[in-house]
DNA sequence: GTCTATAATTTGATAGAC
DNA sequence: GTCTATCAAATTATAGAC
């Protein structure tokens, strides 16, 4: 993997463990085994490694959708793909989705690093909002947004929750309600 | 006003914006007119700033939810009193809930700090299970949990999200569907 | 590309005068 | 209780050697 990539993975990691200001260049760098100038190098300042950083996030999550959800698969497969996104974090190293810790932190963040964080609450609600209207076409596309908004945020505050309380049963209760709300 | 608590006003207002790694006891000291080393007077560490404001604020909540959603009152008054508590610091500042914003970055905090708000996580959960043991006695305790847990999660990711898109719609959106979700 | 070295600033925290 | 003064450490970031 190229260095870049490793800093990449060590910013991630950093930013949904502990959030973006408690992490240091020299963090990243001692993560991966060099020193914070090589870090400046491939990032010149904390803000551009942000937005690189959620920029890929957002990529690899739409990719995932596409892969293990694509709209040919059946509704409680999209949905148990897009709810698995949220858990596999959670599950595998009791981590936050990125872009539900940029976005609590969203007023200490540069402009760049927030319209990041935007476009991707953006897809999320559009790629529920979606799927609700083709598995619902009877309902109006407001009440799709709505019920999008709604799982997308349920999600969010149940790492926050599961985190706090060191207790994967809260994420579960949660999940399984959304499921049924996005399933019947 | 004393001085403590205009110590634990700004940094309570600090950390809802800001996130609690994204302060300093000289911004503190400066939003109320003193110098840092008397922030330090009242409040030796961060840590112990942090688990006055958490407790202080968790109080707060409680004492609002006793007076306007006391146990007497009608269940549409209760919740909304609950989901109101969420509004009001969005609608009024912008703000997070203290807690969402800790128990986002709880992995950056101190041991008091994460313990003061797991507390507060576990009696938002307790009050709104009772509320929904009252309102539903012939549902199991479990249920009443479960939907405690996810209506909570939904208000804090509702805050997240309303933030980020700058979108308060967002918010009342999921407030909506919590509310018609807890009275029905 | 990665390093050493360093600048300029900020941070949490303390000592001691008033 | 609040201040001035200060500390040691950490922070973002840059210059220049290799």
């Amino acid at each position: 993997m190229s260095t870049k990539d490793k800093i990449l993975d060590a910013a991630e990691n950093f930013i949904r463990t502990q959030g973006f200001n408690s992490f240091s260049f020299r963090d990243v760098a001692a993560a991966i085994g060099i020193k914070s100038a090589s870090v400046h190098y491939h990032f010149p300042t904390k803000d551009d490694l942000g937005e690189a950083v959620t920029d890929r996030y957002s990529a690899n999550i739409l990719a995932s959708l596409e892969a293990e959800g694509a709209e040919s698969t059946a509704p409680a497969i999209r949905v148990d793909a897009f709810i698995g996104i949220y858990r596999g974090a959670l599950k595998d190293a009791r981590q936050m989705c990125l872009c539900g810790m940029l976005g609590a932190e969203i007023e200490s963040l540069g402009d760049p690093v927030k319209a990041a964080v935007r476009r991707f609450f953006q897809a999320q609600e559009n790629w529920l909002a979606s799927f609700l209207r083709k598995t619902h076409p009877e309902q109006d596309d407001e009440v799709a947004r709505a019920r999008a908004r709604s799982a997308v945020a349920a999600l969010q505050g149940a790492l926050i929750m599961a985190r706090t309380m060191d207790d994967h049963s809260v994420f579960e209760d949660v999940a399984a309600r959304i499921r049924t709300g996005l399933i019947r």
